[in-house]
DNA sequence: ATGGTTGCTTAGCAA
């Protein structure tokens, strides 16, 4: 079973881009960040004819996030008790089987003392509290924001204490781990410096100038199932279309 | 070159 996450900046922008990947890959649970559209302007047929079956939570403009899964989920969870998970559409989740997964997109949070920084703590808050009560096999993929350790930045220099590395926004992925959540990118590549998220500007893809912030945690029940994880750098690489400034993060489990 | 990129929605915000 392969899972991936994909932060697209827009689904609507992102098609033809996405339909060329899921050509080129065998992506049976697909989590999406950042479509940026009402959930009547998703492109469900448009997957449908790729075999998904999309599960969807959009909002005008901005955040966004939905699940495409080629089996049909018996449960939808899109309505939480923390009001804050609720107001921007940020997180969704679908049972199949007897697993639970979620599609996250975390605040990005501007820059320490900003409203949206004091927000992004907040969100963190709830969703921590929210993920710690959740039982059994769980799957949280999505864009965190956060990149986890100096090796998931370029420079450490550069990004050092700014938005995405700080030491107070690190401990909520700590947290993560401590509630038995597995980085399976790293507990696969527990050295190699890879990103999944490049600046537009400057060219930075072409430098190789990005940070680590995409992630598929698996819980601790999953630990022996999980069999490979990557991060698919084709997608960002393209010319034309153009890519979104993320690209997709695959974990592949043995179910 | 003293900046640079996208997307949504239409000039300002968000990333």
């Amino acid at each position: 079973m392969l899972v991936a996450t994909y932060n697209v900046n827009s689904i609507r922008a992102r098609l033809n881009l996405l339909q060329e990947w899921l050509q080129r890959v065998d992506i049976d649970i697909l989590c999406l960040q950042e479509t940026k559209t009402l959930d009547d302007n998703f492109p469900k047929e448009e997957l449908g004819r790729l075999g998904y079956q999309c599960t969807i939570l959009g909002q005008k403009a901005y955040n966004g996030v939905a699940i495409c899964s080629k089996k049909l989920p018996h449960k939808t969870i899109n309505k939480f008790d923390d009001e804050i998970l609720n107001e921007q559409k940020r997180l969704i989740g679908i049972a199949i089987d007897d697993i639970e997964i979620y599609s996250v997109y975390a605040p990005h949070g501007d820059a320490r003392g900003m409203d949206k920084y004091h927000y992004k703590l907040r969100w963190y808050d709830a969703f921590i509290k929210f993920i710690g009560q959740r039982q059994g096999k769980v799957i949280l993929a999505g864009d965190f924001n956060i990149a986890h350790k100096d090796m998931d930045v370029y420079d450490t220099v550069i990004l050092n204490d700014v938005i995405g590395t700080m030491a107070e926004e690190r401990a909520y992925l700590d947290r993560l781990i401590e509630n038995g959540f597995i980085d399976t990118f790293r507990l696969i590549h527990p050295k190699e410096k890879k990103f999944s998220w490049w600046d537009y500007t400057a060219g930075a893809i072409w430098k190789d100038e990005g940070m680590r912030i995409d992630y598929i945690f698996c819980s601790k029940s999953f630990e022996g199932y999980l069999k490979d994880a990557s991060i698919d750098i084709w997608p960002r690489k393209r010319r034309t279309p153009t890519p979104s400034d993320h690209t997709p993060v695959i974990a592949s489990f043995v179910i």
